[in-house]
DNA sequence: CGGATTTGACCTGCGC
DNA sequence: GCGCAGGTCAAATCCG
């Protein structure tokens, strides 16, 4: 991660310079203020990113050692009763997989069976099995199993055959606001743009997440360790993009959802709300971005 | 009318 | 071999 990580550091030179004019002007004076401010900002933006490159890498480390020891877990799937209590296990024991919590849903993930399970919060009031994930599914099928009263619904990637997935939907024995999505393999195609809506809309009403969808983590981060807030906004577009998905197609962004790791997904998605979460970073986000409009409509007037 | 969902029947694998 | 349980099929039904 060490080389993925960006040093936004603006190298300003802040040390008083030898203006020809001995007396600096009161726009020389307010510059250079300004040029600490945004310094001290963007010191304060490169510990935030050193600090969120530390912990993927903790995670990254993490990650190789569960893959390492997941074999065990593969021998548990010979038989399909144990394979159920395989995967029971692997949501009760973070050490036969990875465990990522977020306030409404956990994503457990089992990345040697290709296998990932999401736990979704759901109002009490609302008995459907149906996660919005953004990806189209068709029901095929609804057992009531013998370990939980409610049913389990079983579902089909809408690309079938040619896409394999398959999810099963079940409510939790221990909370029934919870939905247990279990996903098994692993999409061999974009999300179409009414999912992509779908997913919006979805994610601003109840935080649901988004599975199998794939990215590397190295698309947020820059290949020039000299890059700065523009360059930036530039890479952290498609993040953006992939939380938000308004109305713009993003086929040419370096996220491809057909990659194979809901991990890294996860970690940029992740990644994508710290920084958007932090004031700092779209005040400066908002700077860029209207300091670029308005350098373009200068640009075009003259 | 076509696609999606529902639901009972059927298939398959495992344990005894 | 039989029964059980999970998974799948497919006809019926629903819905836009």
């Amino acid at each position: 991660m060490d080389s993925t990580c960006v040093d936004t550091s603006l190298n300003l030179n802040l040390s008083p310079s030898p203006l020809p004019h001995t007396n600096a002007t009161e726009a020389e004076v307010f510059l250079v203020e300004e040029l600490h401010r945004l310094s001290g900002e963007n010191k304060r933006l490169t510990e935030t990113l050193t600090h969120m490159c530390v912990s993927y890498e903790a995670m990254q480390k993490r990650l190789t050692k569960l893959m390492n020891t997941s074999s065990d877990c593969d021998d548990h799937l010979q038989s399909r009763k144990r394979k159920a209590e395989s995967f029971e296990n692997c949501c009760n024991e973070e050490d036969s997989s990875l465990l990522i919590k977020r306030p409404n849903h956990n994503i457990i993930v089992n990345n040697h069976n290709k296998v990932s399970k999401v736990l979704v919060k759901t109002d009490a009031s609302d008995n459907s099995l149906y996660v919005m994930d953004g990806y189209q599914w068709r029901k095929y099928g609804q057992k009531v199993t013998r370990d939980n009263p409610s049913p389990r619904a079983y579902f089909r990637c809408s690309f079938a055959p040619s896409c394999p997935v398959k999810k099963k939907v079940q409510r939790s024995v221990e909370d029934p606001t919870i939905l247990v999505a279990t996903y098994e393999g692993q999409h061999n195609h974009g999300r179409s743009q009414t999912e992509i809506s779908l997913v919006s809309s979805q994610s601003q009403l109840s935080d649901t997440i988004i599975p199998p969808l794939v990215s590397s983590p190295s698309c947020i981060t820059s290949s020039s360790p000299t890059t700065t807030t523009l360059d930036l906004v530039k890479n952290s577009s498609s993040v953006i993009d992939f939380d938000h998905h308004h109305n713009t197609k993003n086929k040419s962004s370096s996220l491809s959802p057909s990659s194979p790791s809901s991990i890294h997904q996860f970690l940029v998605q992740e990644m994508a709300t710290s920084l958007t979460s932090d004031p700092n970073f779209t005040a400066a986000l908002a700077t860029a971005i209207s300091g670029r409009i308005l350098r373009q409509a200068s640009l075009e007037k003259l």
